[in-house]
DNA sequence: TATGAATGAGCCTTCATTCAT
DNA sequence: AATGAATGAAGGCTCATTCAT
């Protein structure tokens, strides 16, 4: 009769809101390593140490999981960028913290990021949900360059900026890319890459032109 | 008329390459539009107009079909691309026309486009042979413009160079997918555009430089 | 005002037996709406409106919650048609007050009535259970007819009565379900329906026999 | 290199039909012994000898599988009834037969019967499909009804003709229970039995009138 | 060569049931 | 007494893949 015998049955009762949030935090962790097909609810529920039953009494379907796991890397994403940029005096100033805060981000939530950027493409299912992320980032982004562009008194239009937005978005992404598989990259450093030549263009790099973070305002 | 006598076989007997290339057209469209987990062997096969056994006896398993068609547009992509770049005088035209020929493709081979861009990535058994191609393509771009910088006397670091190929190939591909959301698009002038930035500089833009085709060596 | 300190607790606390009925009482209608198998603990639960665990402490199992709502509604129907026969005088008379009682029990529990008739074959597990009800209340009508029988000095057997009294039984049944999907049915019309197909059989019907209530001993 | 030292593998290959009647065969059997929600897909396909997506290919949904054993089971009764029902000579007669032979088929194919009986009912889904079957039966026997009432110039309403047959029906389904579960019961007999009290009535019957078939017409 | 027939394996989802509080 | 939290166990369905013809 002695009951130490076995051990104590890991029941481990935990409120609704950390469960959820140990849940999501797994997902996303499995999303980013095997992708969302070859990832199984059980493995999500092995990975956050709790039953499958579980994940869907919190969470719900595979696909709603993996849609709330968008939604809160999107949203952290979206934060950061916009805390970052409202930091900023001057256009290219807000540019390079925008884009700084995004390489940061993708620096500390690789897994994130891999769900944000890889997963949710492809499956068709989630095009609605990243379509409004993308459209929230590509229009801060255009809000900058359209104030630049004001500011400068320029003649840019309206059009041209947000094809120029969103090829900035593409640009970003894909050094994101590339700055992981490279395993290098200090985000000061790419961001300000990066700007260098959006703002300079090559032409001008190539002359010797260069934009660097002293130039902003009021360094 | 003994001939006659047997009605002609239900099925075509046709020599190999052609089947495979038949599968591999199926393939493609099929994957494009549903996706590579959504689409069945059986889709594929009965796109193609033959058997599923067919199928696994030309190409092989679902996995080797899609990298097969992965490849296929590559090589495709690829060599539009060079061959556009190769017809060019001068830096900025070569790249122009690489551009062009890029944009022209994603018009012309949506599929292919669409396999490459949104299936690949996510399926992270593919990731090879996707690094395989972006990294080509990279090269064409860094050579492109280490060669301007070349030619300019430049001072641009090789892995400055580097990375900034990777950016443009980011933007190309974003842009191509903004071009077909919005169902608008004449490649050259999407080309320019992307030119312009590149060149010219969201700075100079807006101070009214611009660069446009006419611009190049020997127009 | 001390007791006010700590507010009541939100449960009620109830003897057993109420609750008991209470949770049999959602049961019945749970069931009766969705079917055995469609049916949840926890939507007993729900209706009951008590915690899932409760059901399980008052009734235990599901098949148990089951057959203790097949025992309350048989029990019911036996009792009415009981006490109905009760007060019958004369073989057609008590026959008549016996059907009346039973189609009035299944306009006025018309839940404990599908329970019984619709869910409780088809789960080969209640077999059993279904198996008494059904026989006590042949053995109630066997009887009724056995007495007329005598009565009248008959001379038909007793196998032929019991074989009678079942098909009598199924007749009622299947007039029940008409009745209820019909949407009409007064249940003393239904009743003497019955009572003159059996008395005076269809051939006597054909003949201008009839048999109405008026024809008992002492009405 | 024996080949023969393990016995090839028991791929039986049958065209279409022959699996398809195969399946439902296997599905009628066991969905009679275990009831619809206990019989497993796997269960239908192990007693059929194949595997289980063999049934999904041929006959589709486990739904669309019972179904299928309804209308199987459903047209043989009702053939049965109607070519006895079309053999006979006089009301009465045909009365007889197409009782016997309903007798009969619940003696034949006791699972075909379960199936149509037991099971069908209680699973809300497959109501609209059972309706269908006693409808139909239920209008052959108000047919055979309305036209001795005619013959006799009867009196008897027309609403009353079908309250009654479906009556007889309820009756004749109990009667087949109770019999099968005796496991006693010649055809012939029951349906003498049956005809008897509908025809000459209990309280005819106890005055010791009776009717037997060599009062038919042509007998 | 070409295919209809067949299957092993696995994943999502749902419940009845029980612990720990 | 009462419940929110947790899980073992299963079942339906699909699909990539192969055999026998």
């Amino acid at each position: 009769m002695l009951s130490s015998v076995r051990p104590a049955p890991a029941f481990q009762r935990l409120p609704r809101s950390v469960r959820e949030r140990q849940i999501v935090d797994a997902a996303v962790a499995v999303f980013a390593r095997r992708g969302y097909h070859a990832t199984t609810v059980d493995d999500v529920a092995d990975a956050a140490g709790i039953s499958k039953p579980m994940v869907y009494a919190y969470v719900g379907t595979k696909e709603e999981l993996f849609i709330a796991c968008m939604r809160r890397e999107s949203e952290r994403l979206v934060q950061a960028i916009t805390d970052a940029v409202a930091q900023g005096r001057g256009s290219d100033d807000r540019l390079w913290r925008g884009l700084r805060a995004f390489f940061q981000f993708v620096a500390d939530y690789r897994d994130g990021w891999r769900v944000l950027y890889r997963q949710a493409r492809g499956q068709e299912t989630f095009a609605e949900e990243l379509a409004r992320l993308r459209t929230t980032v590509a229009s801060i982004v255009a809000d900058m360059l359209a104030q630049a562009n004001a500011d400068a008194k320029g003649t840019v239009a309206r059009t041209d900026i947000q094809t120029l937005a969103f090829a900035l978005v593409g640009a970003a992404e894909a050094t994101a890319e590339w700055v992981i598989e490279q395993e290098q990259g200090d985000p000061d450093e790419t961001a300000t890459r990066l700007v260098n030549v959006l703002w300079v263009g090559a032409g001008g790099l190539m002359r010797g032109q260069t934009w660097d973070p002293s130039m902003r305002p009021d360094t």
